[in-house]
DNA sequence: GTGAAAGCGCTAACAG
DNA sequence: CTGTTAGCGCTTTCAC
């Protein structure tokens, strides 16, 4: 016998419904779904069967105003004009989804500037997340500050000399020193280096790599053939015509974006490469596959990254403990642009 | 007199202590916050007086639960591997973030294939969206027919022949008639046209507008140049090995993934472009911006686009009419290599 | 104009 | 093992 009167109209079916099916308490509804505290076994089954049956599911939102929990994340973007170029983001973007997705979380995402965080005080204020994975780590980071000020959990994507925040990076400079000295111990001397604004984090690693492999090997960088801060077109070019008169091997790129430019650049002015001049870049995204000739440079898993970065969110927002700091493997990928 | 006692711990402040501290009810509090309902001009200046001064924020789960409201909508992003690598995506997000904010929304993104909407289901059945934008249109799309099925309103960045589904989309076949025709005009006859995976909808509509571009002229597309379904690396080799043979002046690439790969090859087989070949794309991405020389092509505003997405979607979950589609401008770029 | 009370759907003491 | 009773913070009738 049906009750006609009540929802035809699909009105979603609660644990209260449950109860009075079941003519049992929302209690004990709750507890054979959520699985805490003591329900006899054949409650539990009964509960379960009328829940596949109905095709019940909780509504997270009043579960969630009841534990002061919301079950989402938020992953903060930058929104920069050249990053969002650069496909790392929206890697640990799919790798944060994933992992969120396996804990029954949902991710919301933001963006912020290097100086503007409204966006990630409005997401904060309105109580929409239960913490936040930040992917990018400036040198003094609003972001960060922000939230260590009002207490959120929150893991960064990144590197950062605050030991508080727990961090999870590929290493960098080892990166950037394996390398560069896989390029000096094969005879490849005058190298030159042209790295991106330095207020990020890890362009300040990855020069620091580089200095570390010459210095490894009793040697000093050239100052003159280090370029910091180059955070636009013109400059890259005008560095490396610089280059172009300073009798230079290599160029090592600190990022596609500038390697992307530095190759664009080559070519206009008939440099071969790697016959006049040999290119290698920090990272290895789409933007450079495609090249001809392919382009040696470190491998960063910015999905595994996310991947870890979410699970470990997830965990401490869960109440565990957690190290300071992970370590996601990078690689470099030896190809044709520097041999 | 302070009230010691009281969360010196900052428990957030909610409507009810507001209430207690002016001498009103919180439904009064409420409605000088929403401006529904009447409150005398001063009763309403105090709250919001209390409200500035205190930083008052209302949780937006709560409001959420009375009315059985979110306040987010999704971003459904495809996850296959190809198009991870395609910036578009990317970019139509941030559009949506955007005019979300605006609206204060807030955006959950989750991915789907196109043979897999578990993680869209899940979304859904947890209640944790208002509606949802679709990214990509497929000819066979799950993703849509589940939502229509469960009746969420949604809106797709793309297009679809169900005219109950609310697109948002740049007019890709003229967008491909256009650009053809100005190649055919300029005495490029021979022209080979690219293409991916037909079950996509774009993919379609561009064969479809470079069709029409012959026909306008009163001829007709020769099969033996038309290339579909190119999924893979090796299929657009091939491709490309078979145009070689067959006198081909230009080579029409539906988007910009199989354009670098077509760019990479040319060069490796020393096929100058444009002197031997020219080359255009449907897109312009910064996959192509870098190249040298500079790529001739259709030019889609992802960002555009997600932000009208995002407006139209929260205009129909607030209950506005809506047209059943919106065209955003593209615009085609013409570069060297086509000249 | 303002307030009391009920309720959104779920969880969490506290009893038995 | 199960039920009763309060909430979570806000909105929403329905009165006054």
């Amino acid at each position: 016998m049906y009750d006609i009167n009540k929802r035809s109209t699909s009105k979603n079916i609660t644990i209260g419904d449950i109860a009075k099916e079941l003519n049992l308490s929302k209690t004990t509804i709750s507890r054979a779904i959520s699985g805490k505290g003591r329900v006899s076994a054949e409650t539990r089954r009964k509960v379960h069967e009328y829940i596949k049956l109905h095709n019940y599911r909780p509504n997270v939102i009043a579960r969630g105003l009841a534990q002061s929990k919301t079950y989402n994340i938020g992953v903060i973007l930058p929104a920069d004009a050249n990053l969002v170029e650069i496909p790392f983001f929206q890697s640990c973007l799919m790798g944060v989804c994933e992992s969120a997705a396996g804990l029954d979380y949902d991710v919301v995402v933001t963006t912020v500037t290097d100086d503007d965080i409204t966006l990630l005080k409005r997401l904060i204020n309105n109580q929409k997340v239960d913490g936040v994975v930040l992917t990018r780590s400036m040198v003094n980071d609003l972001s960060a500050k922000y939230l260590k000020e009002v207490g959120i959990p929150f893991v960064l994507i990144g590197s950062s000399e605050d030991e508080e925040i727990i961090q999870i990076d590929s290493d960098h400079t080892t990166g950037c020193c394996e390398l560069t000295n896989i390029l000096l111990k094969s005879g490849t001397e005058r190298i030159a280096l042209l790295v991106g604004n330095q207020n990020i984090v890890v362009n300040r690693s990855r020069y620091e790599g580089f200095r570390k492999a010459f210095q490894d090997l009793g040697q000093y960088t050239d100052s003159d053939l280090v370029f910091l801060d180059l955070n636009n077109i013109v400059l890259i070019q005008q560095a490396v015509n610089a280059i172009l008169d300073k009798n230079v091997e290599c160029i090592i790129c600190a990022d596609d974006f500038i390697c992307s430019r530095v190759l664009a650049h080559l070519e206009e002015k008939q440099i071969k490469v790697p016959d006049m001049m040999k290119v290698a870049s920090f990272y290895n995204s789409s933007l450079l596959e495609t090249h001809n000739p392919p382009i040696t440079a470190i491998k960063i898993n910015g999905k595994e990254l996310g991947i870890t970065a979410g699970k470990k969110l997830i965990g401490i927002i869960s109440g565990e403990e957690s190290s300071h700091k992970s370590l996601v493997n990078y690689e470099i990928v030896l190809k044709k642009s520097t041999s």
